[in-house]
Parts: C-alpha cells; structure tokens; sequence
DNA sequence: CAGGGTTTTCGTCTTATAATCGAAAACGTG
DNA sequence: CACGTTTTCGATTATAAGACGAAAACCCTG
C-alpha cells in the first residue's frame, strides 16, 4: 500500500516522498506507504501509515488509485501495491520527519521502483477530477481569493486558466459560494479581492458530465 | 481477484455468476476470479481466471474496479480482493461450465460475500464511462443498427435514451460510422436501417468532458 | 487630493455541445 | 396504391463554457 500525496505550494504540484536509507535503492525516493493490517481496511490502512508522516487531520482527501502488480516492480520478492491519492490543503504545513520532505512533481529526484508511474497516475487523476469534480476543496484553504484558487487550479493542471471562467464554472456547479467578506488589496494597489469557500468538503460530480441523460 | 463480468441479453443487462458447491456461501452465486499467480500482473491474472469461463476473445473490455478489503467480508481467514470490470458483446455466446450462469443485474440471486456490492460497483463504473467514453464498443456487436445500439445503451443505463441523440452524439464524437450497408427492415416495414460501426475499439475518453480547458 | 496604474468583478457576446421536434425517406402490408 | 411503420436528417431550442471588455474599488505618486 501506497499513496501518492499532493499539494500546491509555490505555484507548483509537489509530492510527499521519503529517503530511503537501507536496500534496495538507497537514498532513492519512496512514496509512504506500508503494510495492511489485521482488521483494517486499506483506506483505513493507508491512513494509519500516513499518519506517520503528516497530520491526519490535514488529508482532506483519499481515494484509491489503481493497483501496482507488475512482477518485477520490486525487485527480488513479489510486492503487489493498491496505490492511493491523498491530498492536503496548501496552507497545512505538518512538520515532517528527517527523512521526508517535499519535491515538484516536475523535478522528481530519482525515485524508489515504479513510484514516478504511480506519482504520474495520480496526477492525472487528480487533475481529471478537477474538471468535473468539486475536489478543488482538498487543495485550497478554507477560504480564498479567486486569484488563489486560479492559480491553485493552474498549477495542478499544468497551465493557466482563467480566473473568471473558473469563478464562473464553480460557482453556476454550485461548488463555489462568496463569504461575505474582502480581503484587503496587496501593495500594488487594485481592486480588494472577496473571499470565497467550497459549499462542500465532500466529493460531488458535477451533474452536467453525464451526458445521454434520462427523459425529462 | 475477482472480476463482475456483464453483457447486453434481452434488453437488460446481465452478469457472470457461477454458483458454489462448497461452503462456505454454499449454492449462492459468486463472481468468477481467483488467486494471483506468480509472475503475472493482476490484469493478466483475472484474464487467465476468466478464460476457465468464457472464451477470452469475446472479453472485449477489461479494467481495474477496486480493491474491497473490509475485514469480515470472507468470514473467517481474510481476503482482500482486486476487482474487475469485464464486458462481453452482445452477441457473443460463449459456452459456460456447469455451475455458470447469466443473471440479470437488476433481479440477482442470493450471492457470496459481498459480490452484489462488487457488481453494482461495475455497473456505476460502466453507466459513467457510457457518459464520456467509446465504452459502447465492447457491449455491441461489430455492426448494428442505430435502434439496437440504443437498446443496448437503454439497457445498460436503465433509462430509455433517444435514438436521434444517440446517433448524433456518437457521431459529432467521432465515436461512430456508418458502414454503408443496410439491412432489410423488419416484418412491420419501415426504411431499412442503416448499419453503423465504433470508429475504435480501444477505450477513447471524450475531450468535450474535459472542462476548464487550456487557453486557446 | 487628483490622476494613473492595478486588480478584481461582472455583464455581454460568442462558441460548443446536447436535447427536442418534426418532416421526409424508404420500406412492408392489405 | 394508400396506409402504417421505422429510420434518418435538418432545423430549432436549451445549456454550459470560453472570450472580451467595461466598470468597480483599491494603492501610490506627484
């Protein structure tokens, strides 16, 4: 068991990953991970493993990716992992151990067995659920600026969308509401920014993605 | 491993089930699966299973569902089972063993375990993928016309769907093609329909479903 | 404190895709 | 050969997203 964990930081999606420091692949880095155990789940499992590593209370979202079989993805033994993506809000900053620190997905260092394949998968699943999920919850603060999220949006898919097409989107989905409240503007001046927040920490699809609908 | 395969019968939409001469579940009804071998990835695995059941060249689809790990869901020892999705045309017929059956997924026997979750799973991922992908391919037969394409399509999803609309969203997809044959129309006349074809027959996901799409 | 630069916000227009409707085409049957 | 039936296709409407620009609301400088 495994799981890729992501967040925004920087303008940039980065992973969780831990050094290893005993064979096989030495220093290489490792996605967190680790036994099921006797009455667990695996979603219960590999929160218990990650535990270890990040503040529970931060994963504000987990969900089973793909399981890894190929033979030889281990070498020597036979290792099967069911991998899984985990997210947490860019404004958490859990303290972490020795070993374990933060990397851009686009500046991988060199990886432990498949996990760049499996850091990959959860890219793209994470960035597919951002299209027509409301999962952007997991990557933002409890509130926000429409810059922010733009620009939490843009670094998880890889290029810029607009602020007000997103603004707009998530808000006729229903996903997005405005707090009431503005922040004020930076010290270059404009307009001073409202805040926003998810109307949902729960996972939601979009209705509107289901195409060939009944009758009405 | 286990794998919920389905097929198109008599306008319903129909799973593999082979009932258990042993305990424990002793005459429920179980999905066909077994036990990883060495040197196989889990996909490669739950086709060698499946081919003991039906010929392997009308498994036209085959996809990770899930892993189910629930502690007590196989009393007594624990097993933690990777699931599968599997689809058969509706023409094809493969010859089944004894024990093995089709049953209808909305009237199901007494099953084992917990594979009537396991199948509703399937059938949730297949009603989805109906929605955004070219996944009509491995329910149909290699030609059809557009009244039985939406028959199966009806079936599957559980909801009567225009023919109109079928045709035109696959079509404007580029998902289908007429083949420019027609066949002779039925008993009560008509226009003889014309019979159409997937473009494809590896899984294409529909770029429209993409949303919050890079600038242009 | 007036003016210019900046950022946000919002309305409007355009485009893309799907759903609906109805007419025409092309066949069997009595 | 008129009639019912089924299929096919064009035209219209509906819905959602993308693009654009104007207006709002702030900061800073002179």
């Amino acid at each position: 068991m495994l799981a890729g964990v992501l967040r925004i930081r920087d303008r940039a999606l980065q992973a969780l990953l831990w050094q290893r420091a005993r064979p096989p692949h030495t220093h290489r880095w490792s996605l967190p991970g680790g036994r099921l155990g006797p009455g667990e789940t695996v979603e219960r499992s590999i929160r218990r493993q990650l535990a270890e590593k990040v503040d529970v209370r931060e994963l504000t979202h987990v969900e089973q990716l793909s399981v890894f079989s190929a033979p030889e993805r281990v070498p020597g033994k036979r290792v099967v992992a069911t991998a899984f993506l985990g997210l947490i809000p860019c404004d958490a900053d859990p303290t972490l151990p020795e070993d374990t620190a933060w990397h851009p997905v686009e500046s991988l260092p060199a990886t432990a067995f498949d996990h760049e394949e499996i850091l990959l998968t959860a890219r793209e699943r994470l960035r597919a659920k951002l299209s027509y999920t409301n999962i952007g919850f997991a990557l933002a603060p409890p509130r926000f600026t429409v810059a922010e999220l733009r620009d939490i949006y843009s670094a998880a898919l890889g290029y810029r969308v607009s602020a007000t097409n997103l603004q707009r989107v998530l808000s006729r989905r229903g996903a997005l509401e405005a707090t009431g409240e503005t922040v004020s503007s930076g010290p270059s001046g404009g307009r001073p920014p409202a805040l926003f927040r998810f109307t949902s920490r729960d996972l939601q699809i979009t209705d509107a993605f289901a195409v060939l609908r009944p009758p009405s």
